[in-house]
RNA sequence: GGUCCCGUCGGUUAGUGGCCUAAGCCGCCGCGUUGUCAGCGCGGAGAUCAGGGGUUCGAAUCCCCUCGGGACCGCCA
């Protein structure tokens, strides 16, 4: 006999009907005469309840946890007052006319109703164990549903799903490459992709116009709670587009999908440029709930007579509105301030009978003033203050705005999505002391900054855009160069000589030159999205079989060594 | 590569130099229980205190190393 009811499909729509149910014994309750089992399956659980003399008690009394059961019997209605509303299916039980143990179980290795206190490494080994909880299997469920969203909203707009492959070439730039050992070419090896890049834009030049995969990507980078060695891509390119046909079918595509999965329906996205977020928010992927934006102070503070604040170059105001600390939180935000590289941290407590300030030694009472002014603070306010030569005071002061949203439980709820514009082409790469793509290097520059490129490269700006989402960065994207000659350029202030880059990219190269379309694109983090829908705190609890901090996969218990005839084949002997 | 935290019955916690022959709760096993749904009652089993080395009259407890786990920094075009 076969399944014909999800456990908490039942209702009393089925009353008197004979059902079968099939699932893992969630819990059994034995009253000596009267035996309960809830049976669990991917929807939930149902009640069973036998006495004796019915023709399933002997197989129920001997079921334990996460035994495997199948129930053919009548589904009737509880007796008044035994309802029990936390279950879908709690109006109704089931009484069994045949019960089925198909498999007997260990005792679990842990509580399935404690698993969240559980160490995660135990977890992680018996995975199998873990997905039967409600928590992990609405997640899977989720990510279910997310992906026919998308691929439904992307069949709708004419996009073709195309694989690409996951044997590909080491490139320079970007993470670390997991490398694969070819076996019939000695000494040489494959890439697994950092990401679908390259493959997509030849795609383009092939002529396929709208693409779209839902890609795995990997990069040997160390993991974190947000962070995978492999992680998924909603991965797009499309031709002849500006950018706003990207940005806004992006939009509704993410419009769609909180729809239909979450029933939530989005507001426009907002959007600023990358110099504006770094000078409100000091951060390139800002969290819009955790209250008002940076002030910048600079302007205001030339006036004052103190010159650590009129004299520096930069002066960065957090407001906390209507939020008085103790000396300790005061103390506490300072000794942050200074552990984040901040030279120091003047704080002004406005309160209805005057101004308590941190630096009252060097400033008058109407320099105070004019820095509430600027700052529009009201009494009851806080403001605090920091200053130096470098923008970076402002990364401090948007790490301070965030760090002291969180502590006072002043994140806001709600999807606050917006897109970060005009991104830097280049950054400053200490450690290899010269200019690195900030995006990659096949972003098409703001043609106007062009004639920069070589007096000043870190000033010029990007056609690349990010899509943030309450503070985690959750796709980016840009128009790419399809024009040879611009892609020489960018790979020669990289510090690649021609002969590398034709060396590392020529078959790029090459393929711009049989005729490139203008094209343009954007990848999201997957799993990151979902982790965000789903709630959690790390993108392990949307992904099936994730691997720990370090790499490991308690469950196969991988990496593993392998044997020398192996290493043999491709060509490989281990160093000592 | 770095910083910090953690490792005690199957799970989760207590124990921070002698009172530890290592305690509680959940789970497990046995008996009882006809309306439970975190079932209840009584009884029982279950731990070389992650591994190794050291200090000490004496180590779960202090020190060192290794292994494993977590968070963060670096890194992640």
């Amino acid at each position: 006999m076969a399944r014909t009811h999800y456990a908490a499909e039942l209702n009393a729509s089925h009353l008197g009907k004979t059902v079968f149910v099939a699932g893992w014994v969630d819990h059994r309750r034995d009253h000596g005469g009267l035996i309960f089992v809830d049976v669990r399956d991917r929807t939930g659980l149902v009640q069973i309840v036998a006495e004796p003399g019915n023709p399933g008690f002997l197989e129920l009394d001997r079921v334990r946890s996460e035994y495997v059961v199948g129930i053919e019997g009548v589904v009737r209605k509880r007796p008044q007052g035994m309802v029990n509303p936390d279950l879908a299916s709690g109006d109704v039980e089931v009484v069994p006319v045949a019960v089925t143990v198909y498999s007997t179980s260990k005792t679990p290795p842990f509580n399935l109703s404690e698993a969240e206190t559980v160490d995660e490494s135990l977890r992680l080994k018996y995975r199998y164990i873990d997905l039967r909880r409600p928590e992990l299997t609405r997640n899977l469920i989720l990510r279910n549903q997310s992906l026919m969203a998308i691929r439904q909203f992307f069949h709708r707009n004419g996009f073709l799903d195309i694989e690409t492959p996951s044997l590909a070439r080491s490139t320079p730039e970007g993470a670390r490459d997991f490398l694969v050992p070819s076996r019939t070419r000695p000494g040489a090896f494959y890439a697994l992709p950092q990401s679908p890049q390259i493959f997509k834009q030849l795609l383009m030049v092939g002529g396929l116009d709208r693409y779209y995969q839902i890609a795995k990507a990997f990069r040997d980078e160390d993991l974190r709670a947000d962070r995978q060695f492999e992680f998924t891509q909603i991965d797009v390119e499309m031709s002849f587009v500006d950018r706003e046909t990207i940005l806004s079918l992006m939009e509704d595509m993410l419009r769609d999908l909180f729809l239909n999965v979450l029933q939530v329906e989005l507001a426009p996205f907002v959007r600023m440029t990358w110099h504006e977020a770094m000078m409100q928010y000091g951060s390139d992927k800002p969290d819009l709930r955790a209250g008002r934006p940076l002030i910048t102070l600079t302007q205001a503070a030339k006036g004052v007579s103190w010159p650590v604040l009129s004299q520096a170059r930069h002066v960065v105001g957090v407001l906390l509105n209507d939020y008085k600390p103790s000396r300790k939180e005061l103390d506490q935000w300072v000794a942050m301030a200074r552990d984040d590289g901040a030279e120091g941290l003047v704080w002004l407590m406005h309160e209805d009978t005057g101004v308590r300030c941190s630096a009252s030694k060097w400033l008058v009472p109407q320099d105070i003033q004019v820095i509430l002014d600027a700052a529009d603070s009201k009494p009851g306010d806080t403001l605090l203050i920091l200053s130096g030569e470098d923008f970076a005071v402002y990364e401090i002061a948007g790490r301070l705005r965030l760090s002291l949203a969180k502590q006072q439980g002043r994140i806001e709820s709600g999807w606050r999505f917006l897109w970060v514009t005009e991104f830097p082409l280049f950054e400053w790469s200490k450690e290899e002391n010269r200019l690195a793509s900030a995006h990659h290097p096949f972003t098409m520059p703001v043609l106007a900054d062009l004639d920069r490129l070589d007096s000043d490269p870190l000033s010029v700006r990007s056609q690349a855009y990010d899509v943030v989402l309450n503070g985690t960065e959750l796709a980016s994207g840009s128009l790419r160069i399809y024009q040879p000659d611009i892609q020489q350029r960018i790979f020669s202030a990289l510090g690649m000589s021609a002969k590398e880059a034709q060396n590392k990219f020529g078959f790029l190269l090459e393929a711009f030159q049989y005729g490139a379309p203008p094209h343009g694109g954007i990848a999201f983090g997957l799993d990151r999205l979902l982790m965000l829908m789903a709630g959690t705190e790390s993108i392990r609890d949307v992904i099936a079989f994730p691997k720990t901090a370090r790499g490991n996969d308690p469950l196969m218990d991988a990496p593993s060594e392998v044997s020398e005839h192996q290493l043999a084949e491709v060509h490989l002997s281990l160093r000592r």
